[in-house]
DNA sequence: CTCCCGATAT
DNA sequence: ATATCAGGAG
């Protein structure tokens, strides 16, 4: 899509979901890594859910850290993977305490270090505990950006190469926040509703549908 | 590429 | 019944 489509797309994005922010609840840069961690395979209200009881009692490494592996896969169980991510989520806190002073690192290049830490999870820590311009490919990003083609690949970093050469340094973070609240609310995986879109004229994916209609 | 995995929408 | 949900590791 050419540049100037693509800045249209995302004002009439920013238009449309002026209230998208992270959807994750958090009160500290520990527990969005701890709830994000969590969020993988998993509905961001799930999490909240799971997270609003965890962190009454543990919402430090220090109070975390003093959990079992099978006591934090029992409290975190309904989020899937549970097994995975108790063993992830205690692994990365046992790295904080040691290797950062109990602090959460504030760099992608520390953040992937940690188990269970990959682009995706450092990006949204980076851009929403520390306020670093950065752009998280998730499902919903992935597939949005890809329909709509304003960034078309076939790996999360591949597409986020691309909305990073493509998007102002500056609108990283929301831009980021607009595409999973279009992706959830209109360009959904099953079944996305192209009658309501706001940026249908400006989309592959439905100008192609026009295209096979007749 | 496969595996991890429970909850919900369709 | 099955696809999907703020993915990551082996």
């Amino acid at each position: 899509m050419k540049k100037e489509n693509i800045e249209e797309v995302i004002k009439i994005l920013s238009e449309t979901y002026p209230e998208a922010k992270c959807a994750l609840n958090f009160n500290s840069p520990y527990e969005l890594l701890v709830s994000t961690i969590l969020s993988a395979q998993c509905t961001d209200v799930r999490v909240n859910q799971v997270t609003e009881e965890l962190y009454k009692e543990y919402n430090t490494p220090e109070k975390v850290i003093s959990l079992t592996e099978e006591e934090l896969g029992e409290k975190i169980r309904s989020c899937g993977f549970y097994k995975n991510k108790s063993k992830n989520i205690l692994g990365a806190t046992r790295t904080i305490l040691k290797e950062h002073n109990g602090e959460v690192p504030n760099t992608m290049e520390e953040l992937i270090k940690l188990p269970g830490v990959g682009r995706k999870t450092a990006n949204v820590v980076l851009s929403n505990a520390f306020g670093v311009p950065a752009i998280a490919v998730d499902t919903h990003v992935f597939r949005v950006s890809n329909r709509l083609g304003i960034s078309k690949g076939n790996t999360p970093d591949a597409v986020e190469k691309g909305l990073m050469e493509n998007i102002p340094r500056d609108m990283w973070s929301d831009t980021h926040h607009y595409l999973i609240w279009h992706g959830r609310q209109i360009c959904k995986a099953r079944r996305p509703n192209c009658d309501n879109c706001p940026v249908a004229p400006y989309c592959e994916f439905f100008n192609n549908l026009v295209e096979e209609k007749k």
